[in-house]
DNA sequence: TAATATTTGTTGCAATTGCAACAGAAATTA
DNA sequence: TAATTTCTGTTGCAATTGCAACAAATATTA
């Protein structure tokens, strides 16, 4: 079952998932006061933050539709609370990790269909993330922006690449400095690896 | 059930998983040739290689024993195929994903226990990998190296840190040049951060 | 539409990093 | 035990990067 048809059968069949809206600005879920729960992410934007010593917000995250989150996913490994905020309108379903693998009162059929939808996603979470370690892992940020390139090509079969971000997110999303990263890129269009216009980019090799 | 609990009761009981054993130097999957293949290591330790272009051998992962890994883990981006390869005897529990979450024929107790032991597994997996992204992210050797001492001084709750694996090792972990991570190790010593002998760590702040 | 905020693009400069090369220590293998 | 491999530790140097600061272009909001 896909997560969209399985968000439409929920509340009434089982008691114990929820689904709830959060509006811009609201505290989805904190992760050492409500450990072992899991929310996935039915529609809207939302950042994982820590506020480090210093007080400076430190957004280690960003979830979109289908992202799943929650503590389980993320020990707190610093004395820190991890704090997920909607950035927009937010619908999630929220459920307790214990409560996934015991078949719920009513024995429903949702119940069983979410243990795959729940597998589904945490390996779509999975691939995710080892395509960014695989990015980061990348010594300049030269490997970074031609192995990111790079991907998004044979992702689409496409030498034309519309990067699904902005520049600045993108050097959030690689890690880098972005003044350090534009200037990379110039040097990659200077030497005919790549043209540019706007968010576009053509890979010339 | 616990992972390794899951090791005992296989074989007879589920036609759907296999245990194999690996030697060292033994291929034990192939991760575009065996799509939808899911692997548990049990006991060894393998690794995930890449050929680049060049034919330069590169290690994009190193699995231990509970790792769990497969295509379904890592899309295989760009065109070239990757490897699992034993670099000690491997245990191995080999499955399908397409068959994890139908009922066996025998209808086993097995298999329901499975599930809920992969869900365990995918989760740590998760929480490494967030670990790992954490700690790339960060724009310093420095700041690399403190997040890391940190993260392993808040997990045992003691200021000294056995390293768990060669310095060699932890530069490729944290993706950083060994020598360069080296002269920064040193400064931090000089500059009365931590202590140093052998591969134990004395945090001094 | 005007005002405000965000993003893009650029540059100089200082600091950090990677690279290369080496020697000695420690571990592994024959 | 000897031979070989891997790991540790160090340094000079060149290249890359982050930081700071700025102006112009876009996008967003009032």
């Amino acid at each position: 079952m896909d997560v969209s048809e399985l968000a439409k059968n929920i509340s009434d069949n089982c008691i114990k998932v929820q689904k709830k809206i959060f509006l811009s600005g609201d505290v989805i879920t904190t992760y050492m006061e409500k450990r072992k729960q899991i929310c996935i992410l039915l529609s809207g934007k939302a950042d994982l933050i820590r506020y480090d010593l210093k007080g400076n917000k430190d957004i280690i995250e960003r979830f979109n539709q289908n992202d799943i989150f929650g503590e389980v996913f993320h020990h707190v490994n610093t004395n820190n609370e991890l704090f997920v905020m909607a950035t927009k309108k937010c619908e999630v379903l929220i459920f307790l990790y214990d409560d996934i693998c015991i078949k719920c009162r009513q024995n429903c059929s949702f119940h069983t269909s979410l243990i795959s939808s729940i597998l589904e996603l945490v390996l779509n979470n999975a691939i995710t993330q080892n395509t960014r370690i695989e990015l980061l892992s990348k010594r300049s940020i030269r490997e970074k922006l031609l192995s990111y390139f790079n991907i998004l090509s044979n992702k689409s079969f496409n030498k034309n690449i519309d990067l699904p971000f902005s520049l600045t997110s993108l050097a959030d999303y690689l890690s880098v400095d972005r003044s350090a990263m534009m200037r990379e890129i110039r040097n990659l269009i200077d030497e005919g690896f790549i043209a540019k216009q706007g968010n576009r980019i053509k890979l010339l090799f």
